[in-house]
DNA sequence: GTGAAAGCGCTAACAA
DNA sequence: TTGTTAGCGCTTTCAC
């Protein structure tokens, strides 16, 4: 199994390696004699030639791939959002090394290293704080990339694409104002994440806008996203003297986490309490209690950061922009408040 | 941001570049005179030198990665396996590169193309068929690869770490068994695949090992390993005339399709029909009603697969082989027949 | 133990 | 329009 190369593929032509190479590629091809094209074309069809990217690349520093930094393939928020970003980007023929940090600084800084010696034209990352040095720093130095899910708070103003997170949380508090709570609380995620900061920020606001009781003690903040943290967040709120019918929590791993605290103690979904999650993630659907939740469009933010990204890759100067893409409320039966000995 | 070369190192250490090349390789170090190796490696982490993978591939046509083809990331059973299969092989200085597939021939073929012009050095297949010619094709030119969760039917023999699917079949058919169930049905993946074929065969085995009917009227064939294709394959169970009351589905995609077609036409689980799924993937312990389904170790399946690539990388002449790892039945509230009139 | 030379396969000045 | 030349950064014979 021999692969040929420009070479053979020049002198079975009868022409230079240059011209073979200006032949097979669509932005020169132009340069040369169409018959000469073709005849080349035909040959290279015929040794079944395909150029080797990593001569390319070593040659151009491009490499018609870029990488997908993300905390973890098995948080099943991620996954829909890579496909969306891979289809998009395929297309147009790049593709997408993906590399799990597990939320690790380091491993982050040494991924995106290695990533650059491969020569990726651009990145997408799903991994963003607040406060994170290195992405403002691969910004100043003008590399294409796109923040999904989360941003960052720094000056850099590195385009993005999320969710409309506080229109979001407004939703899901007009729900269950609308279902007759009054006594709602917060399962908050890390703050240190655009996600967490901005939905807890949000929280508080809508019960202001509603005119609810809104003391700090009615949000509780979560370490980190997952259920093992939504579940000890819900037990905090519980052994408060917080009264609360509705939980809103920071994304539906914390919402499930507050299933297991609540089912613990013996309280009922919805009857005793009700919880609200945040994402929709896949099979969410399926479980029980029926979980109303916010939903965002995995997909679509995947694909439109592909987007974002090629606009970049296609035109470095062009300004880069940031989208915020709507949220909607799955409604799966959630109540209204049917103990209000609870909202005492 | 300038990346150091090793002709830099080689110039600021005072010493060819070959030189420089066999001091900071540990294979080659050995060559070089100690106090000459040291030097040229202090003046490397001064220039915070590291080689250029591209180059270092063009020139020895190896890459440090590996190819992993799975048919989509989105279903839940994969993540947790390529998390397995990345954390052994990164633990040795390899990294993998995901395609996914969506079970296209095609897509598949132009992605091993594409993987083997950027040096992979080994392929992990998740998307193989019992005929499938391109993985014989590559076993027999010797490419180093191992199957996860499939294998072929081929002569070639080609290594696999696959799950005991036989072993869980018998569990599930014994679990029913032992609740009252005599009437039980089977919802089977494709047959094109080792687990759809191994599944079904081994229901029908484990219907006769218990003296129960087994009439091949038992077992519906379902196109995809879908919901949807789950749900399809319920409703003509239950438009046929075969009495059952408990089901066997080949996945837990499948099993979620039963569950659809039951709550479509008001049965209920398990009171009318009982529902076992297989595979246990992430998030199934939160459906409702609570599923029965046979587990499958995914994140060890995945580090075996690493595990026996890395066997093959390292010597290529040892005689491959392949690990069938157990499976073991959850228990999730499935109960007996409540119903004998459906076992008519 | 070290250096010289060559080349992996490709593309991009430059020259003709 | 085509060919010449050079080189991306590295490793690996071969010679000394």
């Amino acid at each position: 199994m021999h692969r040929a190369t420009l070479r053979e593929v020049a002198e079975r032509a009868g022409v230079h390696p240059a011209t073979a190479s200006r032949a097979l590629n669509a932005a020169t091809e132009s340069m040369v004699n169409a018959a000469t094209a073709a005849r080349i074309q035909k040959v290279a069809k015929e040794l079944g030639y395909s150029p080797n990217p990593i001569a390319r690349s070593l040659k151009t520093s491009r490499s018609s791939s870029i990488g997908l930094v993300i905390p973890d393939l098995t948080n099943p928020l991620f996954p829909p959002i890579v496909r969306g970003i891979e289809d998009v980007l395929r297309a147009v023929g790049y593709n997408a090394w993906i590399v799990n940090t597990d939320n690790q600084g380091d491993v982050e800084a040494a991924a995106v290293v290695s990533l650059r010696q491969r020569n990726v034209e651009g990145f997408v990352f799903a991994t963003a704080l607040l406060d994170h040095p290195l992405l403002e720093e691969l910004a100043a130095a003008s590399i294409p990339m796109v923040l999904v899910n989360r941003k960052t708070a720094g000056g850099a103003d590195i385009p993005s694409v999320t969710s409309d997170d506080a229109a979001g949380v407004a939703l899901a508090v007009k729900h269950l104002v609308d279902l007759g709570h009054r006594h709602i609380v917060h399962l908050a995620g890390p703050q240190d994440t655009s996600t967490g900061a901005t939905r807890r920020k949000a929280f508080r606001q809508a019960l202001e806008d509603n005119d609810l009781p809104h003391e700090s003690s009615r949000i509780t903040l979560c370490e980190t996203w997952s259920e093992e943290a939504g579940a000890h967040g819900m037990g905090v709120l519980l052994d408060s003297d917080t009264p609360f019918t509705a939980v809103i929590a920071g994304n539906d791993q914390l919402a499930l986490g507050a299933y297991d605290a609540l089912a613990e103690r013996g309280l009922r979904c919805p009857a005793d309490v009700s919880v609200v999650g945040f994402n929709d993630i896949p099979y969410i659907d399926k479980v029980f209690p029926p979980m109303t939740t916010v939903h965002i469009p995995h997909v679509e933010i995947g694909a439109e950061a592909g987007r974002l990204l090629l606009e970049q890759l296609n035109d470095p100067t062009r300004h880069p922009r940031s989208l915020l893409l709507p949220t909607t409320l799955v409604v799966r039966g959630s109540t209204g408040p049917a103990n209000p000995a609870r909202a005492a």
